[in-house]
DNA sequence: GGTTCTCTCGGCACAGTGTC
DNA sequence: GACACTGTGCCGAGAGAACC
């Protein structure tokens, strides 16, 4: 574990003591923020769902935050829209983990429901919805909000070189250490805005984590299938990034949109060229749209 | 023909990291 | 505790070869 090169301003503490550092609570206020405040063309919105379990079938989501942002073409956050938050009465007790999780007793969202309408507008008022594992969120969003399907979806969790960056690890409370904010987290409402803070993030190059999320966001890519390889080359496909998928029974990647050529050469000359059963690859593309499902 | 060994072809278990 | 995903390494069923 080390701070070291995390490339943030993590205080160190007073007499310049570099065996200690302090950490600010995180207080993201609303209104203008940075240079060019207010001026972002950009509408971002971070989301975070608190649930009584992660079974799907089972569970229910028993709070739902999200808030609005503008950015500028530089991944800048110039404007924090006022926080939204709605509690939900599940129709069952609160089980004790989760309580002691969140927060979230019985009584505080007994007779309480999300308001569909005004959640829906807001989600679909974004150009982009952010969350901090948006594998797990977007599904219970899409299930729970009718309107709120086909949005354009990115993850802060995943789509941000973390470690690349300097960072150790991913969870959302330890990014927010190393960038030298602590919160009190999980709640949604105060993991929003740990996301909103980290998006706002510089890296040591001057770009925001926000502006690498949404170039890697953007880019289009595809998922490609290795169908009918023989199993000789199974090693080859591993190490070169393929997976398996036991429900498909075949070797996939996903490659950026212009790495798909060069895969195609590739799997040319080392998967088909030795396989007397193959049926040759398959190319799905995807967008932020359909990313997470 | 019966038994044992070896190889093939995935499949599974487990650890680690993340979510609630 | 439950679940999802990833990476790594080992396991197992079936087929064929080798041996007696």
């Amino acid at each position: 574990m080390s701070f070291s090169n995390v490339g943030c301003e993590v205080a160190p503490a007073e007499g310049g003591d570099s065996s200690v550092r302090i950490l600010h609570r995180l207080d993201v206020q609303e209104g203008p923020t940075g240079e060019g405040a207010g001026k972002g063309p950009h509408v971002g919105l971070v989301l975070d769902v608190e649930t009584t379990g992660l079974d799907f079938e089972r569970d229910a989501i028993i709070e739902l935050a999200a808030r609005r942002f503008r950015y500028d073409d530089e991944g800048v956050i110039t404007h924090i829209d006022r926080p939204y938050e709605w509690t939900e009465d599940p129709g069952k007790p609160i089980p004790p983990e989760i309580a002691a999780l969140t927060g979230l007793r019985d009584e505080d969202v007994a007779g309480r429901f999300i308001d569909d309408e005004a959640a829906t507008r807001l989600l679909r008022s974004a150009t982009v919805v952010i969350a901090h594992h948006s594998r797990f969120d977007r599904r219970w969003v899409e299930r729970r909000l009718d309107g709120a399907q086909g949005l354009a979806w990115a993850c802060s969790m995943e789509q941000i070189d973390w470690r690349g960056r300097g960072f150790d690890g991913r969870s959302l409370g330890f990014l927010l250490c190393q960038a030298g904010w602590f919160h009190d987290g999980h709640r949604a409402g105060a993991d929003v805005d740990a996301v909103i803070q980290l998006l706002r993030h510089p890296f040591e190059d001057g770009r925001t984590a926000l502006a690498d999320l949404l170039e890697r966001s953007a880019r289009p890519s595809w998922v490609v299938r290795a169908v009918g390889a023989d199993f000789s080359v199974k090693d080859l496909l591993r190490s070169r990034g393929y997976r398996w998928d036991p429900a498909r029974k075949t070797w996939w990647t996903e490659v950026r949109d212009d790495e798909r050529v060069r895969e195609e050469f590739w799997l040319a000359a080392n998967v088909y060229s030795t396989s007397a059963r193959a049926l040759g690859p398959t190319f799905e593309e995807i967008s932020p749209t359909t990313r997470f499902l």
